[in-house]
DNA sequence: AGTCATAAATGGAACGTTCCAATAATTCAA
DNA sequence: TTGAATTATTGGAACGTTCCATTTATGACT
């Protein structure tokens, strides 16, 4: 350890600090004051003179102090992070909207910890202990596929605040924030039977996620809706991913009377469903159309650009972000939930919209 | 608060945890053991008889019982949660660089936290002081743009261990771990020249970047290597984003003698310079050469698809992850910086690769 | 049954903070 | 100057855990 040659006393102090961090008595001792002083300051009381404070101010400065929350807590029980716990870091979707909910919180002055489960439960129910164990004063969970209800007992018997986003779990009182989709996905149905297609195809996902069967709905619903009968229709499980667009679309394409067009589980899968058409020497708006699902901002820069259900993730997020803070406030674990609005943005993928065809813009609920 | 009616006891003992949360001590009164014997119990010792330990751990269920980490590390200062501190989630280098990092993290059976700074200096201030004061046991950090080097003077003067990813501070005895950024700009640029460019452009960054620095030294490196006259070349600083790419792009179409190459300081301005040709009536590949750096994902899709300068995110994040363990459990706070090789991945946004134009892969130190 | 060795369980002090109750210092009116 | 009123400061107990030093229970062997 290279330490410059320096005042003995300063180089001492600096060991000291090293060998046991510093407390609230060092800094106290240091400035002449007590312990309880050096608390006050720490908390900004006004019943502290303030040339008192300055001395207390300076001996924190050149001791490397940190304070301990943990040992606070122990006799203030008021934690001041929130936990965001997302089963995707990666999928920019989920990054947004990560973005959206830190907007809130900024501006309340907390911080919140983002910890990624990577879809897997285990690693869910891991994230979960460790954030609660570090006492959070709140949740918001996007859970990962395959989550059980109990998986989040634990959290509600500690009567810690939750809201789930965008995803629900089947059955759980925790409130939730998302995304119409079964209006979202009706509308984006609605609008390739509008365009003349009637053999209509369902990509990704699968039937173990709510939100699947949500926009399973939608699109089943609109599809009743134009008396389309349903063996005309394909739905097609899969990751929800480029990847598994391609393989969904590999597999459509090998039926005996393949569909013109399809819904995707997300935009994920609808850019991998345009590779794919690519691969089969087939243009998508052309010569099959696609309609994704979320909106994300690559959406619009893509060739041909996608034509996509907006969730508006960004303000979702941020909704979320608000419903935990009352929550937190209220000492409430309880709270309504919340469908956000969506929106069909038409793009380029279902081919030129025609100067008469109305989109569906502003249908939304 | 809804309480379904059930056994009167089972509901009392409910609400005696919502009122204050059960310790260790009302689980061993629960048990019928020591405070004592249920704190062996929760570290998994072999001192204690299994059906003992069984009692306990029932207890523990049916309680609601959380874990005081914070009351823990007062007496055994042994965090075990690592910070990882990035300046922009949303973009997918480094939600990827991330996703590698949590890789090792999970291995070690340590949990880390993530936290957005979103570039701002101030909230980097913020969140490291949160995670220092939460009792974090080391940081991975990827400064926001701006940042100073007394920002880190706190987390050094406390003896936490933190690495650097990506991006490194001007004087700073902190380590880090990045690509060769010299190197990557000089095998891109120098790919350009072999395709014939003689009139070069570098898009997108500015000088307070470390990074840009780097980039723009490699690049001019090869420049001067090809006997490129300093005035053949022309330097748009700009956003790193898709929008500075075509801000980039349109002033330097609108120079007396434009470019007809360019190497982008990341794949979104690279992606955004694309967008901006085609506007122009001009096809990417064909009447203009592009090169991104990073090679994200999203780069092999594109279409034309993107040559970009390969830096393998994740393992980067991976070896930042690696040395930060060994720093933890050395106790050190020093450690060898580490520069990834990288690699040119040609692809189709410089023109077809000639069948006798060697590409610049394996190339890389 | 009585030793002993070992295994299992326990009480109490300590960790760094907050906050109440108490003390010390200052100000001000008479 | 004195006393009261006010303002500043302080000691000590408590928070939930760990761990050392003890005590108590369990067997194994004469």
């Amino acid at each position: 350890m290279l330490l410059e040659r320096s005042n003995k006393l300063l180089t001492l102090e600096v060991w000291e600090v090293m060998r046991t961090k510093a407390t609230i008595l060092d800094i106290a001792r240091a400035a002449g004051v007590s312990k309880s002083t050096v608390s006050l300051v720490l908390q900004g009381s006004d019943r502290i003179r303030s040339e008192t404070a300055a001395k207390v101010r300076k001996a924190i400065g050149d001791t490397g102090y940190v304070y301990n929350r943990g040992a606070a807590n122990l006799r203030k029980p008021h934690s001041n992070f929130v936990g965001m716990v997302i089963n995707d870091l990666t999928n920019p979707f989920f990054a947004e909207m990560a973005v959206g909910m830190e907007r809130v919180f900024q501006a309340a002055g907390i911080v919140p910890f983002i910890a990624n489960t990577a879809e897997s439960p285990v690693r869910q129910e891991e994230v979960l202990k460790s954030l609660m164990e570090q006492g959070v004063a709140g949740l918001i969970v996007s859970p990962a596929r395959g989550s059980q209800t109990d998986a989040f007992q634990r959290v509600e018997a500690a009567g810690i605040p939750v809201v789930f986003a965008m995803r629900r779990l089947p059955e759980s009182r925790i409130p939730i924030v998302a995304p119409d989709n079964i209006r979202g996905a009706f509308m984006a149905t609605r609008h390739l039977i509008a365009k003349g297609h009637r053999r209509l195809a369902f990509f990704g996902g699968s039937l173990e996620l709510v939100v699947y069967r949500d926009r399973l709905q939608g699109f089943q619903e609109a599809c009743a809706e134009a008396g389309i009968r349903e063996d005309a229709v394909l739905l097609v499980e899969g990751e929800t991913s480029r990847k598994g667009g391609m393989a969904c679309l590999n597999s459509a394409l090998a039926a005996s009377e393949p569909p013109t067009a399809a819904l995707c589980f997300n935009d994920a899968v609808a850019f991998g469903v345009m590779l794919g058409l690519r691969q089969h020497r087939l243009e998508p708006g052309r010569d099959f159309a696609v309609v994704g699902f979320d909106d994300v901002a690559e959406a619009e820069h893509y060739v041909p650009a996608l034509t996509s259900v907006a969730v508006d993730t960004a303000s979702l997020g941020e909704r979320a972000a608000q419903t935990v803070l009352k929550m937190i406030q209220s000492r409430t674990t309880r709270a309504d939930d919340h469908i956000g609005s969506v929106n069909l943005v038409v793009r380029e993928s279902c081919g030129p919209t025609r100067p008469n065809g109305k989109t569906a813009k502003g249908e939304a609920a």
